[in-house]
DNA sequence: GAATTAAGGATATATGTTATCCGCAAATGG
DNA sequence: CCATTTGCGGATAACATATATCCTTAATTC
């Protein structure tokens, strides 16, 4: 069970974006470029941010990305969902259904139990991503991040952004 | 991120030897015919847990598995773990490092903060799989599974258990 | 009109999961 | 001793998914 690096690049594109003064757009080439990565796959993830809503987009020169809601208004979830998608860690393929002790035909009125505990477990990953803002991230970053790397970032970003 | 098959194959098997009485066996082919799979692979899934130290085997006729341990000395994370492996499933590739604000050479103190929220996602994760008991499971099974299944069940793995 | 951008489709490569097969050593029962 | 059964590990193939690149299209800017 390995999350898609995906997570990683848009978990850190959304962090710059949330930086960003409103109305601007920063494109797919700059965020590649200061994260090193390759431009066209990053593009993909950006799409899956986008296809959720949790970013606007503009064409032409100076287009790009921007957050559609405030940091604060975006958790973690959301942002891992929309390049991971929403389906549970664990699938049940009901293997309890070949006992031959069964009677054919015999139907279940519950999810099998281990399932349930599987799917627990699940929601309790999802709520931890759930209770994280984009704004907490952030606030964490704006304090580790030495303050001239963070200022020459946004320097940087800035001098790029449309 | 999805869980192999595996996972939900050991874990019923784990279930069945649970109910299995003191020094008893039961082998590959009992466990594959009981769940519908295919034996080959399932053994695959039973030698992680015999690396893992969760059951005991013995060789020839009559040999098979059995738990190492109390099934109320045995929690879900143990066995998930054993067949999925231990590693975190968010994995940090530092693409931080990559930013071209960096001065050359500088070394971060801590993990990324994407990292750590991450990190306390999978931790909440293995925390509530850890919390669950094997024995807890029979507990459940027992009461939600018809109790002439259960029997059936019980009756058909003795016939078999070495 | 030329350049730049996001979007999406097609395709290739790498990796991981699923599955099967084989040979080996240990244990059982005759 | 011998035939059978078992777990174990290695080798291999089939299949799915993740990663990555390329190309076309339409919108936007200047
Ligand atoms: S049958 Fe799928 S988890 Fe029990
Ligand atoms: S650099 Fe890997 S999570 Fe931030």
């Amino acid at each position: 069970m390995i999350l898609k690096s995906q997570v990683e690049w848009a978990l850190h594109c959304c962090a710059i974006l949330a930086g960003l003064p409103e109305g601007r757009y920063l494109s797919t080439k700059a965020l590649a470029e200061l994260h090193g990565l390759p431009k066209e796959y990053l593009s993909k993830a950006l799409q899956s941010l986008s296809q959720a809503s949790l970013v606007e987009t503009t064409l032409g020169p100076s287009g790009g990305y921007r957050l559609a809601r405030a940091p604060s208004e975006v958790n973690f979830l959301e942002i891992v969902e929309a390049v991971e998608g929403k389906a549970r860690s664990f699938t049940c393929t009901n293997i309890r259904e070949n006992n031959p002790c069964r009677p054919a035909g015999y139907c279940d009125s519950k999810p099998c139990a281990v399932a349930r505990i599987m799917w627990e477990a699940d929601e309790a990953w999802r709520e931890t991503l759930r209770r994280v803002r984009l704004s907490d991230l952030v606030g964490t970053l704006s304090e580790e991040v030495p303050p001239d790397i963070w200022r020459d970032t946004f320097e940087w970003v800035l001098k790029r952004a449309g």
